[in-house]
DNA sequence: CCGTATCCTAATGGATACTG
DNA sequence: CAGTATCCATTAGGATACGG
């Protein structure tokens, strides 16, 4: 082989990084608000349950792709927002949306109208 | 919420595609050669069993990323390929290999240790 | 409000032997 | 050589109840 092997280490990374069957919709919800409250996360994200989205905003903060604000007193307030970390995926994965848009617009049509039917029927 | 809902669909899907433990070394070394046999594959891919490279290829082919040749006669030889809408997704996932080597060395470094030593090893 | 503790199910990855 | 068939281990995702 005359190419470098071990390349794809940084892309097992990084796609090890945005695994989890909830990260693109958290991901999307951080990208468009400056930060947000776990129960208002938990709230726009239908049917996740609430052990689930701790273990992805768990998993993202300590990939470094999130921060976790948690002011204290009664009742708490915690808030996550993007890192710059993870603000610089931001072009990428409006890349990976335009490509699937493009390449695969038959999946993401019959996502997309799943979504909005299960929302609807709540 | 003011701006258009639903939009990480597209997200979603390209991330679903790309999910599973070998895809990222399969698609280097697809972008690394023009096509590879089923054992060569198999051969450069340390440790991984023949039924889940093979879970691998048939998903890759069924989501149209890349493409499965078969001459028939004996012994039988099967060649993959990357399709168009593969190859498409080039520069992104350079994209994404050069944010993790910017933004997460350290883990990409382990990683690479960690197949260096396994290579050698057998 | 935010998080834990349990317990459970489904999906993914893997070892091994066998077949055309 | 390429692929199947079994069977097994591990991990991810989820429902529900409880606690500071």
């Amino acid at each position: 082989m005359k190419y470098n092997e071990f390349e794809h280490c940084g892309l097992n990374v990084s796609l090890q990084m945005l695994s989890g069957k909830w990260k693109p919709i958290i991901l999307y919800h951080l990208f468009h608000n400056q930060q947000i409250r776990f129960t208002e996360l938990w709230r726009i994200i239908p049917k996740v349950a609430k052990k689930v989205l701790l273990d992805h905003l768990r998993q993202m903060e300590n990939d470094g792709l999130i921060i976790r604000n948690e002011r204290s007193g009664f009742p708490p307030e915690v808030c996550y927002r993007l890192s710059e970390k993870g603000k610089a995926l931001g072009p990428i994965l409006s890349s990976l949306e335009a490509w699937a848009n493009e390449h695969a617009a038959r999946e993401v049509e019959a996502l997309r109208k799943a979504n909005s039917a299960r929302r609807k029927s709540e």
